[in-house]
DNA sequence: TTGATTTGAACAAGCGTTCAGTTATCAAGG
DNA sequence: CCTTGATAACTGAACGCTTGTTCAAATCAA
Protein backbone atom coordinates (compact mmCIF):
# COMPACT_ATOMS: atom_id res chain seq x y z
CA UNK A 1 0.00 0.00 0.00
CA UNK A 2 1.18 3.36 -0.76
CA UNK A 3 2.70 5.66 2.13
CA UNK A 4 0.23 8.69 2.45
CA UNK A 5 2.92 11.01 4.09
CA UNK A 6 6.21 11.81 3.71
CA UNK A 7 6.69 9.23 0.80
CA UNK A 8 9.32 10.41 -1.26
CA UNK A 9 7.60 8.79 -4.42
CA UNK A 10 5.36 11.55 -3.98
CA UNK A 11 7.69 14.50 -4.59
CA UNK A 12 10.48 12.61 -6.90
CA UNK A 13 8.24 11.84 -9.22
CA UNK A 14 7.05 15.15 -10.10
CA UNK A 15 10.73 16.59 -9.81
CA UNK A 16 11.73 14.62 -12.35
CA UNK A 17 8.82 15.37 -14.80
CA UNK A 18 10.04 19.46 -13.67
CA UNK A 19 13.58 18.74 -14.14
CA UNK A 20 13.14 17.23 -17.62
CA UNK A 21 10.81 20.02 -18.68
CA UNK A 22 13.37 22.81 -18.25
CA UNK A 23 16.46 20.82 -19.82
CA UNK A 24 14.77 19.30 -22.46
CA UNK A 25 13.10 23.40 -23.45
CA UNK A 26 16.29 24.11 -22.91
CA UNK A 27 19.30 21.96 -24.54
CA UNK A 28 16.93 19.85 -26.71
CA UNK A 29 15.23 16.03 -25.67
CA UNK A 30 18.91 14.44 -27.12
CA UNK A 31 21.11 16.69 -25.94
CA UNK A 32 20.00 15.29 -21.94
CA UNK A 33 21.18 12.59 -20.29
CA UNK A 34 19.72 10.90 -18.13
CA UNK A 35 22.15 11.42 -15.97
CA UNK A 36 21.85 15.19 -15.91
CA UNK A 37 18.05 15.05 -14.86
CA UNK A 38 19.22 13.24 -12.22
CA UNK A 39 21.38 15.16 -10.68
CA UNK A 40 18.51 18.36 -11.62
CA UNK A 41 16.71 16.16 -8.96
CA UNK A 42 19.04 15.30 -6.71
CA UNK A 43 19.24 11.32 -7.18
CA UNK A 44 21.42 8.69 -9.06
CA UNK A 45 20.09 7.81 -12.78
CA UNK A 46 19.11 4.56 -11.88
CA UNK A 47 16.44 5.87 -9.53
CA UNK A 48 15.03 7.22 -12.88
CA UNK A 49 13.82 4.36 -13.78
CA UNK A 50 11.21 4.40 -10.78
CA UNK A 51 9.17 6.63 -12.24
CA UNK A 52 9.20 6.62 -16.17
CA UNK A 53 9.98 3.74 -18.12
CA UNK A 54 12.43 4.58 -20.39
CA UNK A 55 13.61 8.77 -21.37
CA UNK A 56 11.16 8.07 -24.61
CA UNK A 57 8.22 7.61 -22.62
CA UNK A 58 9.41 10.59 -20.39
CA UNK A 59 9.16 13.01 -23.62
CA UNK A 60 5.75 11.20 -24.43
CA UNK A 61 4.60 11.83 -21.39
CA UNK A 62 5.29 15.03 -20.85
CA UNK A 63 4.28 16.30 -24.43
CA UNK A 64 0.84 14.35 -23.80
CA UNK A 65 0.14 15.89 -19.85
CA UNK A 66 0.44 19.22 -21.90
CA UNK A 67 -1.82 18.42 -25.17
CA UNK A 68 -4.07 16.83 -22.70
CA UNK A 69 -4.09 20.26 -19.98
CA UNK A 70 -5.13 22.32 -24.03
CA UNK A 71 -8.11 20.60 -24.67
CA UNK A 72 -8.93 20.53 -21.31
CA UNK A 73 -8.55 24.05 -20.65
CA UNK A 74 -9.90 25.41 -23.93
CA UNK A 75 -13.11 23.24 -22.75
CA UNK A 76 -13.77 25.14 -19.58
CA UNK A 77 -13.28 28.25 -20.91
CA UNK A 78 -15.91 31.30 -21.20
CA UNK A 79 -16.83 31.55 -25.14
CA UNK A 80 -19.26 33.95 -25.13
CA UNK A 81 -22.04 34.51 -28.20
CA UNK A 82 -21.62 34.07 -31.70
CA UNK A 83 -18.69 33.08 -34.15
CA UNK A 84 -16.91 36.12 -33.81
CA UNK A 85 -17.02 36.64 -29.66
CA UNK A 86 -16.27 32.69 -30.08
CA UNK A 87 -12.95 33.57 -32.52
CA UNK A 88 -11.91 36.17 -29.39
CA UNK A 89 -12.05 34.13 -26.99
CA UNK A 90 -10.04 31.38 -28.51
CA UNK A 91 -7.45 33.95 -29.49
CA UNK A 92 -7.25 35.59 -26.31
CA UNK A 93 -7.17 31.92 -24.42
CA UNK A 94 -4.70 30.60 -26.68
CA UNK A 95 -1.85 33.23 -25.90
CA UNK A 96 -2.56 33.30 -22.18
CA UNK A 97 -2.36 29.56 -22.24
CA UNK A 98 0.74 29.52 -24.15
CA UNK A 99 2.26 32.38 -22.49
CA UNK A 100 2.09 30.64 -19.43
CA UNK A 101 4.00 27.18 -20.10
CA UNK A 102 6.30 28.08 -22.83
CA UNK A 103 8.86 25.63 -21.31
CA UNK A 104 5.89 22.68 -22.29
CA UNK A 105 5.19 24.61 -25.86
CA UNK A 106 8.40 24.76 -26.96
CA UNK A 107 8.53 20.98 -26.33
CA UNK A 108 5.38 20.12 -27.79
CA UNK A 109 6.52 22.23 -30.93
CA UNK A 110 9.91 20.98 -31.20
CA UNK A 111 10.74 17.16 -29.67
CA UNK A 112 8.33 15.60 -32.11
CA UNK A 113 10.45 13.96 -34.22
CA UNK A 114 11.97 12.37 -31.14
CA UNK A 115 8.53 10.49 -30.80
CA UNK A 116 8.65 7.09 -31.93
CA UNK A 117 5.78 6.16 -34.28
CA UNK A 118 2.96 5.25 -32.15
CA UNK A 119 3.94 8.33 -29.41
CA UNK A 120 3.64 10.77 -32.28
CA UNK A 121 0.73 9.53 -33.81
CA UNK A 122 -1.36 10.24 -30.50
CA UNK A 123 0.41 13.66 -29.88
CA UNK A 124 -0.65 14.76 -33.47
CA UNK A 125 -4.38 13.62 -32.73
CA UNK A 126 -4.42 15.59 -29.93
CA UNK A 127 -3.05 18.57 -31.73
CA UNK A 128 -5.12 18.01 -35.01
CA UNK A 129 -8.39 18.04 -32.68
CA UNK A 130 -7.38 21.31 -30.82
CA UNK A 131 -6.69 22.56 -34.78
CA UNK A 132 -10.14 21.37 -35.18
CA UNK A 133 -11.42 23.78 -32.81
CA UNK A 134 -10.55 26.48 -34.37
CA UNK A 135 -11.64 25.26 -37.52
CA UNK A 136 -14.76 24.87 -36.67
CA UNK A 137 -15.39 28.40 -34.95
CA UNK A 138 -14.32 29.98 -38.88
CA UNK A 139 -16.82 27.82 -40.51
CA UNK A 140 -19.43 28.95 -38.23
CA UNK A 141 -18.37 32.55 -38.96
CA UNK A 142 -18.76 31.65 -42.40
CA UNK A 143 -22.39 30.50 -42.34
CA UNK A 144 -22.78 33.22 -40.09
CA UNK A 145 -21.33 35.54 -42.68
CA UNK A 146 -19.25 37.74 -39.90
CA UNK A 147 -16.01 36.35 -41.44
CA UNK A 148 -14.14 36.17 -44.98
CA UNK A 149 -11.81 33.54 -45.76
CA UNK A 150 -11.15 31.90 -49.15
CA UNK A 151 -9.96 28.44 -47.39
CA UNK A 152 -10.54 27.64 -43.76
CA UNK A 153 -7.93 25.13 -43.26
CA UNK A 154 -5.64 27.25 -44.46
CA UNK A 155 -6.87 30.23 -41.92
CA UNK A 156 -7.02 28.03 -39.10
CA UNK A 157 -3.01 26.74 -39.92
CA UNK A 158 -2.44 30.70 -40.51
CA UNK A 159 -3.55 31.90 -37.26
CA UNK A 160 -2.80 29.32 -35.15
CA UNK A 161 0.96 29.99 -36.26
CA UNK A 162 0.59 33.52 -36.30
CA UNK A 163 -0.73 33.35 -32.18
CA UNK A 164 1.47 30.62 -30.93
CA UNK A 165 4.38 33.09 -32.53
CA UNK A 166 4.39 35.37 -29.57
CA UNK A 167 6.46 32.44 -27.67
CA UNK A 168 9.21 33.03 -29.62
CA UNK A 169 9.46 36.41 -28.74
CA UNK A 170 7.29 37.77 -25.61
CA UNK A 171 9.41 38.11 -22.45
CA UNK A 172 8.29 38.69 -18.82
CA UNK A 173 8.54 42.25 -17.67
CA UNK A 174 9.07 43.56 -21.46
CA UNK A 175 7.52 46.68 -22.95
CA UNK A 176 4.05 45.00 -23.29
CA UNK A 177 1.25 43.30 -20.43
CA UNK A 178 0.29 40.01 -21.86
CA UNK A 179 -3.61 41.72 -22.24
CA UNK A 180 -1.80 44.45 -24.56
CA UNK A 181 -0.18 41.75 -26.71
CA UNK A 182 -3.92 40.04 -26.92
CA UNK A 183 -5.43 43.06 -27.39
CA UNK A 184 -3.25 43.69 -30.49
CA UNK A 185 -3.44 40.36 -31.72
CA UNK A 186 -7.04 39.80 -31.39
CA UNK A 187 -6.81 42.91 -34.13
CA UNK A 188 -4.71 40.99 -35.99
CA UNK A 189 -6.64 38.23 -36.21
CA UNK A 190 -10.19 40.20 -36.80
CA UNK A 191 -8.44 41.83 -38.98
CA UNK A 192 -6.95 38.82 -41.01
CA UNK A 193 -10.29 36.76 -41.43
CA UNK A 194 -11.87 40.02 -42.72
CA UNK A 195 -13.61 41.35 -39.90
CA UNK B 1 48.40 24.08 -56.32
CA UNK B 2 44.98 22.62 -56.45
CA UNK B 3 43.51 19.99 -58.96
CA UNK B 4 41.29 21.52 -61.58
CA UNK B 5 38.93 18.27 -63.00
CA UNK B 6 38.82 15.10 -61.52
CA UNK B 7 39.10 16.73 -57.54
CA UNK B 8 37.19 14.63 -55.42
CA UNK B 9 37.34 17.60 -52.17
CA UNK B 10 35.28 19.33 -54.97
CA UNK B 11 32.06 16.70 -55.14
CA UNK B 12 32.96 15.38 -51.46
CA UNK B 13 32.58 18.74 -49.79
CA UNK B 14 29.02 19.98 -51.12
CA UNK B 15 27.82 16.03 -50.33
CA UNK B 16 28.78 16.17 -46.81
CA UNK B 17 26.75 19.53 -46.49
CA UNK B 18 23.67 18.48 -48.29
CA UNK B 19 23.67 15.25 -45.99
CA UNK B 20 24.21 16.66 -42.86
CA UNK B 21 21.70 19.01 -44.10
CA UNK B 22 19.34 16.55 -44.59
CA UNK B 23 19.84 14.46 -41.12
CA UNK B 24 19.97 17.57 -39.56
CA UNK B 25 16.44 18.40 -40.86
CA UNK B 26 15.22 15.17 -40.10
CA UNK B 27 16.77 13.77 -36.65
CA UNK B 28 17.95 16.79 -35.08
CA UNK B 29 21.15 18.22 -34.71
CA UNK B 30 22.08 16.08 -31.66
CA UNK B 31 20.70 13.69 -32.34
CA UNK B 32 22.88 12.41 -35.80
CA UNK B 33 26.04 11.38 -35.77
CA UNK B 34 29.70 11.76 -37.28
CA UNK B 35 29.25 8.32 -38.59
CA UNK B 36 25.58 9.05 -40.02
CA UNK B 37 26.65 11.83 -42.08
CA UNK B 38 30.02 9.86 -43.32
CA UNK B 39 27.59 6.88 -44.22
CA UNK B 40 25.07 8.94 -46.10
CA UNK B 41 28.29 10.82 -48.43
CA UNK B 42 30.01 7.33 -48.51
CA UNK B 43 32.67 7.49 -46.66
CA UNK B 44 34.38 7.00 -43.08
CA UNK B 45 33.43 9.30 -40.60
CA UNK B 46 37.58 10.63 -39.73
CA UNK B 47 37.37 12.25 -43.29
CA UNK B 48 34.63 14.46 -42.71
CA UNK B 49 37.28 16.23 -40.58
CA UNK B 50 38.57 17.79 -44.16
CA UNK B 51 35.73 19.41 -44.83
CA UNK B 52 34.88 21.27 -41.13
CA UNK B 53 36.56 21.76 -38.05
CA UNK B 54 34.06 19.83 -36.01
CA UNK B 55 30.49 18.94 -35.67
CA UNK B 56 29.11 22.46 -34.25
CA UNK B 57 30.87 24.55 -37.54
CA UNK B 58 29.18 22.29 -39.82
CA UNK B 59 25.86 23.12 -38.60
CA UNK B 60 26.69 27.03 -38.38
CA UNK B 61 28.13 26.91 -41.50
CA UNK B 62 24.56 25.47 -42.91
CA UNK B 63 22.54 28.28 -40.80
CA UNK B 64 24.55 31.09 -41.91
CA UNK B 65 24.60 29.85 -45.67
CA UNK B 66 20.86 29.88 -45.60
CA UNK B 67 20.35 33.57 -43.54
CA UNK B 68 23.21 34.83 -46.42
CA UNK B 69 20.96 33.14 -49.22
CA UNK B 70 17.96 34.82 -47.93
CA UNK B 71 19.19 38.07 -47.23
CA UNK B 72 20.57 37.99 -50.75
CA UNK B 73 17.78 37.01 -52.34
CA UNK B 74 15.45 39.42 -50.70
CA UNK B 75 18.27 42.51 -51.91
CA UNK B 76 17.70 41.35 -55.67
CA UNK B 77 13.70 40.80 -55.55
CA UNK B 78 11.49 43.21 -57.69
CA UNK B 79 9.83 45.15 -54.80
CA UNK B 80 7.01 47.58 -56.41
CA UNK B 81 6.34 51.40 -55.78
CA UNK B 82 5.00 52.21 -52.80
CA UNK B 83 5.08 50.61 -49.26
CA UNK B 84 1.97 48.14 -49.87
CA UNK B 85 3.16 46.45 -53.05
CA UNK B 86 6.30 45.91 -51.23
CA UNK B 87 4.96 44.58 -48.76
CA UNK B 88 3.11 42.30 -50.96
CA UNK B 89 6.49 41.68 -52.65
CA UNK B 90 7.90 40.77 -49.01
CA UNK B 91 5.39 38.59 -48.13
CA UNK B 92 5.07 36.16 -51.11
CA UNK B 93 9.10 36.34 -51.65
CA UNK B 94 9.03 34.88 -48.04
CA UNK B 95 6.60 31.96 -48.80
CA UNK B 96 8.13 31.14 -52.00
CA UNK B 97 11.55 30.87 -50.95
CA UNK B 98 10.98 29.15 -47.39
CA UNK B 99 8.94 27.02 -49.33
CA UNK B 100 11.88 25.88 -51.77
CA UNK B 101 13.98 24.75 -48.91
CA UNK B 102 12.52 23.49 -46.29
CA UNK B 103 14.98 21.52 -44.40
CA UNK B 104 17.53 24.61 -44.32
CA UNK B 105 14.35 26.61 -42.80
CA UNK B 106 13.74 23.94 -40.35
CA UNK B 107 17.16 23.98 -39.30
CA UNK B 108 18.09 27.42 -39.07
CA UNK B 109 14.51 27.45 -36.85
CA UNK B 110 14.85 24.68 -34.83
CA UNK B 111 18.55 24.31 -33.96
CA UNK B 112 19.59 27.61 -32.53
CA UNK B 113 19.76 26.42 -29.29
CA UNK B 114 22.95 23.85 -30.42
CA UNK B 115 25.22 26.93 -31.34
CA UNK B 116 27.85 28.21 -29.35
CA UNK B 117 26.91 31.31 -27.90
CA UNK B 118 29.11 33.49 -30.74
CA UNK B 119 27.61 31.58 -33.48
CA UNK B 120 24.32 32.04 -31.87
CA UNK B 121 24.52 35.47 -31.93
CA UNK B 122 25.87 35.72 -35.62
CA UNK B 123 23.06 33.79 -36.94
CA UNK B 124 20.20 36.35 -34.29
CA UNK B 125 21.95 39.21 -36.23
CA UNK B 126 21.23 37.96 -39.68
CA UNK B 127 17.37 36.97 -38.62
CA UNK B 128 17.00 40.79 -36.89
CA UNK B 129 18.38 42.11 -40.51
CA UNK B 130 16.14 40.30 -42.16
CA UNK B 131 12.92 41.20 -39.49
CA UNK B 132 14.25 45.09 -39.96
CA UNK B 133 13.76 44.74 -43.73
CA UNK B 134 9.80 43.85 -42.82
CA UNK B 135 9.97 46.43 -39.98
CA UNK B 136 10.82 49.13 -42.11
CA UNK B 137 8.32 48.08 -44.64
CA UNK B 138 5.75 48.53 -42.40
CA UNK B 139 7.18 52.18 -40.50
CA UNK B 140 6.98 52.83 -44.36
CA UNK B 141 3.26 51.77 -45.20
CA UNK B 142 2.35 53.90 -41.77
CA UNK B 143 4.43 56.81 -42.80
CA UNK B 144 1.87 56.60 -46.21
CA UNK B 145 -0.86 56.24 -44.47
CA UNK B 146 -1.93 53.27 -46.22
CA UNK B 147 -1.68 50.67 -43.25
CA UNK B 148 -2.57 50.50 -39.37
CA UNK B 149 -1.14 48.96 -36.60
CA UNK B 150 -0.97 49.71 -32.81
CA UNK B 151 2.42 48.62 -32.41
CA UNK B 152 4.82 47.78 -35.43
CA UNK B 153 7.48 45.53 -34.32
CA UNK B 154 4.79 43.11 -33.07
CA UNK B 155 2.99 43.52 -36.08
CA UNK B 156 6.69 42.57 -37.38
CA UNK B 157 6.74 39.53 -35.65
CA UNK B 158 3.32 37.98 -36.32
CA UNK B 159 3.44 38.03 -39.62
CA UNK B 160 6.70 36.58 -39.70
CA UNK B 161 5.23 33.77 -37.94
CA UNK B 162 2.32 33.60 -39.90
CA UNK B 163 4.38 33.53 -43.17
CA UNK B 164 6.84 31.14 -41.97
CA UNK B 165 4.12 28.87 -40.58
CA UNK B 166 3.15 27.63 -44.20
CA UNK B 167 6.45 25.66 -44.25
CA UNK B 168 5.13 23.34 -40.65
CA UNK B 169 1.85 22.33 -43.38
CA UNK B 170 2.27 22.80 -46.97
CA UNK B 171 3.34 19.36 -48.90
CA UNK B 172 4.16 19.58 -52.74
CA UNK B 173 1.79 17.88 -54.61
CA UNK B 174 -1.32 18.96 -52.29
CA UNK B 175 -4.46 21.08 -52.32
CA UNK B 176 -2.97 24.05 -53.03
CA UNK B 177 -0.12 25.35 -55.56
CA UNK B 178 2.67 27.63 -53.80
CA UNK B 179 0.64 30.99 -55.56
CA UNK B 180 -2.42 29.88 -54.71
CA UNK B 181 -1.39 29.82 -51.30
CA UNK B 182 0.53 33.03 -51.33
CA UNK B 183 -2.47 34.89 -52.88
CA UNK B 184 -4.47 33.70 -49.57
CA UNK B 185 -1.57 34.24 -47.38
CA UNK B 186 -1.16 37.89 -48.74
CA UNK B 187 -5.07 39.04 -48.28
CA UNK B 188 -4.36 37.78 -44.60
CA UNK B 189 -1.57 39.57 -44.09
CA UNK B 190 -3.27 42.98 -45.93
CA UNK B 191 -6.26 42.14 -43.89
CA UNK B 192 -3.79 41.93 -40.33
CA UNK B 193 -2.59 45.27 -41.20
CA UNK B 194 -5.68 47.05 -41.79
CA UNK B 195 -4.91 47.65 -45.40
C1' DT C 1 9.99 -6.46 10.15
C1' DT C 2 8.21 -5.08 5.86
C1' DG C 3 8.34 -3.02 1.68
C1' DA C 4 9.11 1.27 -0.73
C1' DT C 5 13.03 3.98 -2.23
C1' DT C 6 17.56 4.78 -3.67
C1' DT C 7 22.46 3.75 -4.48
C1' DG C 8 26.51 2.58 -6.99
C1' DA C 9 28.55 -0.17 -9.97
C1' DA C 10 28.42 -2.42 -14.14
C1' DC C 11 27.02 -3.35 -19.11
C1' DA C 12 27.57 -2.95 -24.10
C1' DA C 13 27.23 0.50 -27.35
C1' DG C 14 28.07 4.75 -29.35
C1' DC C 15 30.06 9.41 -29.25
C1' DG C 16 33.42 13.25 -31.51
C1' DT C 17 37.88 13.57 -32.82
C1' DT C 18 42.82 12.40 -34.09
C1' DC C 19 46.35 10.44 -36.87
C1' DA C 20 49.74 7.20 -38.96
C1' DG C 21 49.34 4.83 -42.94
C1' DT C 22 47.24 3.62 -47.55
C1' DT C 23 45.28 4.76 -51.97
C1' DA C 24 43.98 7.69 -55.81
C1' DT C 25 44.89 11.35 -58.89
C1' DC C 26 47.25 14.63 -61.56
C1' DA C 27 51.62 17.24 -63.63
C1' DA C 28 55.86 16.72 -65.25
C1' DG C 29 59.77 14.18 -67.47
C1' DG C 30 61.40 10.78 -70.45
C1' DC D 1 52.26 6.99 -74.17
C1' DC D 2 54.25 5.59 -70.03
C1' DT D 3 56.54 6.22 -65.74
C1' DT D 4 57.57 8.72 -61.82
C1' DG D 5 57.02 11.65 -57.85
C1' DA D 6 54.20 14.64 -55.20
C1' DT D 7 50.28 15.40 -52.68
C1' DA D 8 45.35 15.39 -52.09
C1' DA D 9 41.92 12.24 -50.38
C1' DC D 10 40.71 8.79 -47.60
C1' DT D 11 40.90 4.62 -44.39
C1' DG D 12 40.76 2.18 -40.20
C1' DA D 13 41.93 1.86 -35.82
C1' DA D 14 42.36 3.92 -31.64
C1' DC D 15 41.56 7.59 -27.85
C1' DG D 16 38.93 8.76 -23.62
C1' DC D 17 34.28 9.66 -22.50
C1' DT D 18 29.37 9.51 -22.30
C1' DT D 19 25.12 7.16 -23.30
C1' DG D 20 20.53 4.55 -21.66
C1' DT D 21 19.46 0.92 -18.89
C1' DT D 22 19.72 -2.93 -15.35
C1' DC D 23 20.14 -4.84 -10.82
C1' DA D 24 21.93 -6.72 -6.42
C1' DA D 25 22.65 -4.51 -2.33
C1' DA D 26 21.96 -0.80 0.99
C1' DT D 27 18.99 2.55 3.15
C1' DC D 28 14.95 4.45 4.68
C1' DA D 29 10.28 5.21 6.83
C1' DA D 30 6.35 3.13 9.11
Amino acid sequence: MARKTGSHSDITGPKVREAALALFAQHGFAAVSMRQIAAEVGVQAGALYLYTKDKQSLLYDLMQAHMDDLLAAWEVEPKGDGALAHLEAFARFHIRFHLERPDAVFIAYMELRNLSDENFAAIEALRRRYEGELEAILRAGQAEGVITAPDIRLTTMALIAMLTGVNTWYREGGRLSRDAVADIYWDMVRGAVGA
